[in-house]
DNA sequence: GGTAGACCTGGACGC
DNA sequence: GCGTCCAGGTCTACC
């Protein structure tokens, strides 16, 4: 019998908000159904992969039953998305509302808990209630609608290869990217593991996955994550995620990954839940000019970014990110609407 | 330490 | 339909 767990979340949470809050939401594997407002995706687990539908608890009357996306699809049709006219407050389910994770198989006991840690890990449910009051106190203008969390992946590799597919590249290539390489490489459509990646030729992961020139980059970046010699992977995810580790060092450290220099290392460090540094991209230039008035040289604008975002402290990232985030929403409706399919096109810079 | 140019892909544009 | 140009962040060579 497939297996179903249930996941108690912070008393804030709220699944449509807190999964669409960051833009690998929409890259493979992730699959937010629209209609629905449910998270699909493959966890790759111990015993093989695994499909999972992450939903609020159902209805009395509605199936129980698993029910598998087709393969290679990209959407479901169904109702229209629920109404947005909330203007950042109201959804279909309730803040706290226990998940519901269905998986296409049965789980051993082991592979349940492995799940469970991928899935506290990719929703950030160890950010509780009062972590976000913390990030409101420091910025209240995020407390009405509860931002704070930030969507990431199931893995530490995960989100470090997607960061890398999103460096010097167009937003519909990096969703692209990440669609080839859980098509070519991934078990059932997973992402693929650091073991299948560092044993990939280059050559395939351009031809095939249209990586590009990042091709050698990411093999290395994978084989680092790999034990060699019996010795651990060279990099040491617990040291790194570890808040005594202090951000600088995590900071020096990432940029000596290939394939990472300063906008990926302040990015990955977002994603290991340290928000106390920026991730300046062309995206942060064109709203410090078109948002918040800035002018000068690019080389000018990063400075007055920072000094922007100082006030902010330990949670300038957030600060920044939810600025920018709100600015996309206004102008393509909350992103629990938002397909994957047509995002892709419409999420550049240069379309703002 | 700072800077210029190469690295690829895919979208936009002109013909 | 084809060719050309351009955006995007990192890396290397060079000053």
């Amino acid at each position: 019998m497939p297996t179903t767990l249930t996941l108690r979340p912070p008393a804030d949470y709220l699944l449509s908000r807190d999964v669409c809050s960051y833009g690998y939401f929409v890259l493979a594997p992730n699959l937010w159904h629209v209609p629905t407002q449910t998270l699909y995706r493959m966890l790759d687990l111990a015993g093989g992969p695994a499909a999972v539908r992450i939903s609020p608890p159902f209805k009395p009357g509605e199936p129980r039953t698993y029910e598998p996306l087709p393969r290679g699809a990209t959407r479901i049709e169904g109702k229209p998305a629920p109404s947005v006219r909330d203007g950042r407050g109201v959804f279909p389910h309730k803040p706290g509302a226990a998940l519901t994770c269905r998986f296409d198989r049965t789980l051993t006991r082991e592979e349940q808990a492995e799940a469970r840690v991928q899935i506290t890990r990719m929703l950030r449910l160890d950010e509780d209630a009062d972590h976000a009051a913390g990030f409101h106190a420091v910025d209240p203008r995020w407390a009405p609608s509860g931002h704070c969390r930030l969507f990431r992946s199931p893995t530490f590799f995960e989100d470090v290869v997607k960061t890398v597919t999103s460096c010097n590249v167009a937003w519909p290539s990096t969703v692209n990217m990440n669609l080839r390489l859980c098509e070519v490489l991934g078990r059932r459509g997973a992402f693929p593991t650091p073991q299948k990646l560092a044993r990939t030729r280059p050559g395939t992961l351009r031809a095939r996955c249209r990586v590009g020139y990042r091709d050698r980059r990411m093999v290395e970046l994978a084989r680092l994550f790999c034990p060699r010699a019996g010795k651990p992977p060279e990099v040491n995810e617990a040291y790194l995620a570890d808040q005594a580790t202090p951000d600088d060092e995590v900071f020096k450290f990432l940029k000596t990954l290939p394939g990472i220099g300063p906008y990926a290392a302040g990015n990955i460090m977002m994603l290991l839940g340290r928000y106390s540094r920026l991730a300046i991209d062309t995206e942060s230039i064109r709203h410090g000019k078109t948002i918040l008035g800035m002018k000068g040289t690019d080389g000018a604008i990063t400075k007055r970014l920072a000094r922007h975002y100082e006030p902010f402290g330990e949670h300038r990232f957030r600060s920044y990110w939810f600025e920018l985030w709100t600015f996309y929403e206004d102008r393509n409706q909350r992103a629990n609407t938002w397909v994957r399919d047509e995002v892709a096109k419409a999420f550049t810079a240069a379309k703002f």
